[in-house]
Order: structure tokens, then C-alpha cells, then sequence
DNA sequence: GTACTGATATGCT
DNA sequence: GCATATCAGTACC
């Protein structure tokens, strides 16, 4: 069986969500089955007080849009004009702030990951390959095939949702680790943060 | 394991 | 024009 996370559970402060979503479960549904991930590393973003946030301070525009959305749909932008990032969207509307996904461990559906990230069937890759399938926002899109088309998307839908059991999976979490956050050097004070969580 | 480099498109000054 | 919530490849150790 298959539980998903429910409408309240995005609207928690952004930090709860993602602490609590170390261990849940990704699934990204497409016609040749369900590609699933544990999720084990994520990293909050609060648009108010958050210079490395894109909607800091409070910055609305096309492109932050689904951060002013109430939690529970997914915000995708490109970075470095090649990968895509998933955000999950938390707290209430007009509250921009969000999840990025930062990786995760397979659970379901490499063969459709391997092929997604490297055009080869999952036998086929190196151990290398296989470890670093998606353990990485940008891997892990290129593993998920999420793009800007799931912008938006409702997290509880069918394409794209969050579990936290998933046919006999069920989320465990033991030691969560803080730690600052990657790739935001320009962001000031905020690069302190503590907002960075792994398990 | 770490260190460096180049690739690349979009959103904003 | 410029900076960017990254990655793969290479060269090391």
C-alpha cells in the first residue's frame, strides 16, 4: 500500500518539512512504471529572511511563482542553464519558502533511472554510475525525468507525489545531520544556516 | 577521497 | 551582459 503525505504535512515551518521528509519516499509515476527514491538529503529555503532564497526578500516574480503557492506542489527551475532542481513547496500561501531535494537512493525503477540519466540499461553501468544515480538535485531530476512541465505540479497527484509508505517501504529515519547549505557562497549570513539535512 | 575546469540557458540588472 | 540552489571528466593523492 501506498500512503501518502497529507495536505497538512506541507504547511508545517519549512525547517519541520525537511527534516521530515529525510526517508520519505519519491515516486515519480510514468507510463513505464514507477521510479522510486528514499529521500535522504534536503535543504530549506525561507523567502523572508533567506538571501540564498529566490524569493528573497519577498521577490515576486514569474519565475518564483510557486513559492507564494500554499505547500504541497512542487516549485522546478533550471540552474547553470542545465539542470533542473525540485523544490518542495511548504507553509501557507504568500509564505514563499520551500524543500529542495537534494538526492536520493533508489528504491524502485533504476532500469528506468539508468536509462534517464545515462542512455543504458542499469546492468550495463559501472558501480560509479550506479552509486551516483541520483544523489545529487540535478542527478536526481535527470533520474526522476523532472523537468519545468512539473512546475506546479500537486504533490499529491499522479505524476509526482511524496510517501512516507510505499508497498512494504516504510520511512525510517535514524540520525538526521545539519549542515550549511551547498552552492549559495554569495548568500551572506545566510550561508551559516544551518539548514541542510541528511539521514 | 579532493581540486580544478568547462559546458550551458534563463532571469534579472 | 552577468551570475547562477550543478555535473562530468580529468588529474591528482
Amino acid at each position: 500500500m501506498v500512503q501518502k503525505l497529507t495536505p497538512d504535512f506541507y504547511l508545517q515551518g519549512t525547517l519541520t518539512v525537511a527534516r521530515s521528509l529525510i526517508g520519505c519516499f519519491l515516486v515519480r509515476r510514468t507510463e513505464q512504471g514507477d521510479i522510486v527514491g528514499r529521500i535522504s538529503e534536503t535543504e530549506g529555503y525561507i523567502g523572508l529572511v533567506d538571501k540564498a532564497c529566490h524569493a528573497y526578500p519577498d521577490k515576486r516574480t514569474m519565475r518564483t511563482e510557486p513559492l507564494f503557492h500554499a505547500g504541497g506542489i512542487a516549485y522546478v527551475y533550471l540552474v547553470y542553464g542545465m539542470y533542473h532542481c525540485l523544490n518542495v513547496v511548504s507553509e501557507g500561501p504568500d509564505i514563499p519558502c520551500a524543500v529542495l531535494i537534494r538526492g536520493a537512493e533508489m528504491v524502485k525503477g533504476a532500469e528506468l533511472a539508468a536509462v534517464n540519466r545515462y542512455g543504458k540499461g542499469y546492468e550495463t553501468l559501472s558501480k560509479r554510475e550506479r552509486e551516483h544515480l541520483a544523489d545529487g538535485p540535478g542527478k536526481l531530476c535527470r533520474a526522476f525525468d523532472i523537468d519545468k512541465t512539473l512546475n506546479f505540479e500537486d504533490l499529491r497527484g499522479e505524476r509526482l507525489f511524496l510517501c512516507d509508505t510505499y508497498h512494504g517501504h516504510i520511512r525510517q529515519a535514524g540520525r538526521i545531520e545539519e549542515s550549511r547549505r551547498i552552492g549559495i557562497d554569495y548568500a551572506e549570513e545566510a550561508r551559516e544556516f544551518l539548514w541542510r539535512f541528511r539521514g
